[in-house]
DNA sequence: CTCCGTGCAAACGATTTGCACTATG
DNA sequence: CATAGTGCAAATCGTTTGCACGGAG
């Protein structure tokens, strides 16, 4: 069960990497498509799924909506966009945060955690005093 | 726009309520069925929203998968196992944790957090433990 | 030449919605 | 009695899967 290195997994692992962005399998599906029309949606998503086991992207599930990959697989924490759902990297925030001590509350057995930071992005703090203005 | 306190949303309430569990819409519904049978899952949805828009109970978007609905609509930290996927609340755990300084970073204007820990319950860890001894 | 990977379409699970009917305030 | 809420079925959205074919090693 060796990968292989295909053009399409090489394209999309190049795009979301130049991309810069935290992209959906969709998102990143249009981009992907202007290189290579021929591509398959379900492709990309089996590739992304595969790329993130093997450690080479990072996956995010986000609040409840579409799954969104980091080309940065590096354990750190997320901040994103409760207007735009845009999602940025972050520095590992966790400090002094011993997630253990709390599985010792409830009887668990901890193995990690996961934090979001939520807010507006710039760009949506922007549009939302034009808009305020505009009234 | 007023809220009407029908028999289906009050059965949904209390049923959620005596649960004392963060259900999915879909095993709230198998509940409620139980004392009112011609209760349809699309009016469970509407009402779980509208319950958790008026903050009657908590909505729960975790990692990924369905959304779970919490009694409790005060402000705590989830635990969850992975896997059983079951959910327990967990005393406020960000002491020290000033998300506003992360917003700082990348120009983001913070509204929120929201931490999960991660880990695996009690009945799961007894469970597991069963399972590598019959090996 | 062996399988892993692909494209396509169909299946899927969770959730939402349009509609005509019902019942709360 | 006005209009928020309901039940039903169909629609939608993101994602996964079965299958026959194609291409990397």
């Amino acid at each position: 069960m060796q990968l292989r290195m295909t053009n399409q997994r090489e394209i999309i692992l190049r795009e979301l990497n130049t991309s810069q962005r935290h992209l959906a399998a969709d998102e990143l599906y249009d981009r992907v498509k202007k290189v290579m029309p021929r591509i398959s949606l379900a492709t990309v998503y089996r590739n992304l799924e595969i790329l993130s086991e093997a450690g080479m992207i990072g996956k995010l599930e986000i609040s409840g909506r579409q799954k969104r990959f980091d080309y940065d697989p590096s354990e750190h924490d997320h901040i994103y966009c409760v207007v735009c759902h845009r999602v940025d990297n972050l520095e590992m925030a966790h400090k002094g945060l011993t997630a253990e001590e709390f599985g010792a509350v409830v009887g668990y057995s901890v193995t990690g955690y996961r934090l979001e930071i939520i807010g507006v992005c710039p760009e949506c703090q922007t549009k939302n005093e034009n808009k305020e203005s505009k009234k």
